[in-house]
DNA sequence: CTGAAAGCGCTTACAG
DNA sequence: CTGAAAGCGCTTACAG
């Protein structure tokens, strides 16, 4: 270690001086070791470290690839915040579905190669997978009523519904999101709840998997005659297939059928017509999951939640008031 | 090393086993590291391995914090691939534009913690950032000629004037996406080559950012009489925007003005009209990417470029022939 | 084909 | 407040 002898130190001195930035040393011995460590633009090896103190300073972020497309919001905002305490990421991608993802995060562990893991996508039961291991889903946090309160996800859905029903609608459809997603399972559950509370009438919810395609095949497949004035769609995408069978079986929207999105996409606001939805901040979506799984690393208590909402309803062209309503 | 032991041997020859997989072994050697690796579930460990190496096994993905969404497809790819290869990958979400991203590429190089750089958007000029240090930019991998044949992601763009052209159109509009990105300059480059090439006409090019937005702002923008028949937009969401202009300002899609987009996301199959696009195997191009980075790491030579085409060109309803044309 | 010695750059007690 | 000793788990020559 050149810096401790230009220091006129000792290399102990010196990682000291980084660990605790110098906290508890004579303010001289400090000035030298900087002067030192500018000249020689020097930078600990972080390696060297990681093996004495068995920690590893890396989280693991398992991606699944199947998706088409992924907020890189989440996962920049997620990188931002790790960087910013002191982790590197690790990207793992994973092919195959949610049986190959715990097979590689049992692995990861195994190999203790990182301190913690964040899953983009559904993993399934965490308790068995990896018990004590910090492991966050941010697909899941919305599991975590202690963090979020219950039903975060859900209150949005709940207004959907609710805006609905006071534009007269009384029979809707719900095309939910893949069901191992519990952010579908959840918006399943609310609207289930909603129209029960609210006296009103589902004439079903079509099993969907996020694609545009089962939001164009439920409209497809929906009789003639079901009396379904408001469709309630797991997401963007699968509002735009909503949409497209709308069209080709002739119904207009919002004219005869309200259609709402979820994601607020750039393409909602350009498709016609513009797709109601819902505005969801990415980014603190990103840095909170990040938050809460390095509280775990460090086995500290769990940051509190943000206090404002993540979530935001964009009203456009797509819903409008019930068929019968209208003048 | 307690599988040392266990096998009857010395470290160094476990240590041997696991670099050359036996190799020059002999085979009752083997069988007993086998037995004890299997018995102890024995990982080596890495950084231990890459402290004295001086090799990280590590690649930095640099990400933007800008764009929406980004395919993971790529990514998933590009890190199965690392994986297969015995690297892992770094994510470093960057925010702000270019410079940073710049900056954060030079600390990563300096510290020393990765052997290679991938990043997903474009940081100008390479030679400079890092000469001589294994670096690849996947939005500018079409830029490496010798890897590619010489415009490779402009030949669809050739493609798409020419089927324009033997449809009846003759005056054109391109949406180009952001100008740092080569993506963008080589359409808008083949675009302005094929319209001289076929003595065709270009009414002009909207500077754009990938964004809906600039598509529909052209759109709104072009003169009553401006004669165009046909738009070429930059990516599948300038188009979606593109067409909400057109049915604002009342031109049907295809009879008045026929689109084409860019990357067929599956939105580009269910919108109306459902948009003709371009396919881009994302999967391959993440997959390349990382083999073209690690021959750099290796200082191998650069491993082929796949024969087939990774783009291809997607017919819809968006498309047809120009108004005069019509019956 | 395999083992004993030395060292990668750091941190961790332990003295002083 | 700072330094000398020991060791994290591996690999690298060097012998044998």
């Amino acid at each position: 270690m050149d810096v401790a002898r230009l220091a006129g130190t000792s290399h102990e001195t010196v990682s000291r001086y980084f660990r605790y930035s110098g906290m508890g040393m004579k303010a001289a011995t400090i000035q030298r070791i900087e002067t030192a460590v500018k000249q020689l633009d020097y930078h600990p090896n972080l390696i060297a470290r990681s093996m004495r103190t068995r920690v590893t300073g890396r989280i693991a972020v398992v991606l699944p690839a199947s998706t088409q497309s992924m907020p890189s919001r989440l996962l920049t905002a997620a990188s931002v915040t790790a960087h910013e305490n002191g982790f590197s990421l690790e990207i793992v991608g994973v092919e195959g579905g949610m049986a190959s993802r715990r097979k590689r995060i049992q692995e990861l562990i195994g190999w203790g190669q990182v301190d913690g893991v964040m899953s983009i996508s559904p993993v399934g039961d965490v308790s068995e997978l990896a018990p004590g291991f910090p492991l966050v889903v941010t697909a899941e946090y919305d599991d975590d009523m202690r963090a979020l309160g219950a039903l975060a996800d859900g209150s949005p859905t709940a207004e959907i519904i609710e805006s609905l029903a006071e534009l007269g609608h009384r029979r809707f459809l719900h095309v939910a999101g893949s069901p191992s997603w519990s952010s579908a399972r959840n918006r399943r559950a609310v609207y289930l709840e909603t129209i029960t509370r609210l006296g009103l009438e589902s004439f079903g919810i079509a099993d969907g998997d996020w694609s545009a395609e089962s939001g164009f095949d439920a409209i497809m497949n929906l009789p003639h005659d079901s009396g379904v004035t408001a469709v309630f769609a797991a997401s963007d995408v699968v509002a735009i297939g909503v949409l497209r069978a709308a069209r080709l079986r002739e119904w207009s929207v919002p004219e005869d059928l309200s259609v709402w999105g979820w994601d607020d996409l750039e393409i909602a606001r350009f498709s016609t017509p513009a797709l109601s939805s819902v505005n969801v901040d990415r980014e603190a979506q990103g840095r909170h999951s990040m938050l809460r799984l390095i509280a775990k690393v460090r086995s500290e208590p769990e940051p509190e939640f943000p206090s404002y909402s993540l979530n935001r309803l964009v009203v456009r062209e797509s819903t409008g008031p019930a068929p019968d309503r209208r003048a």
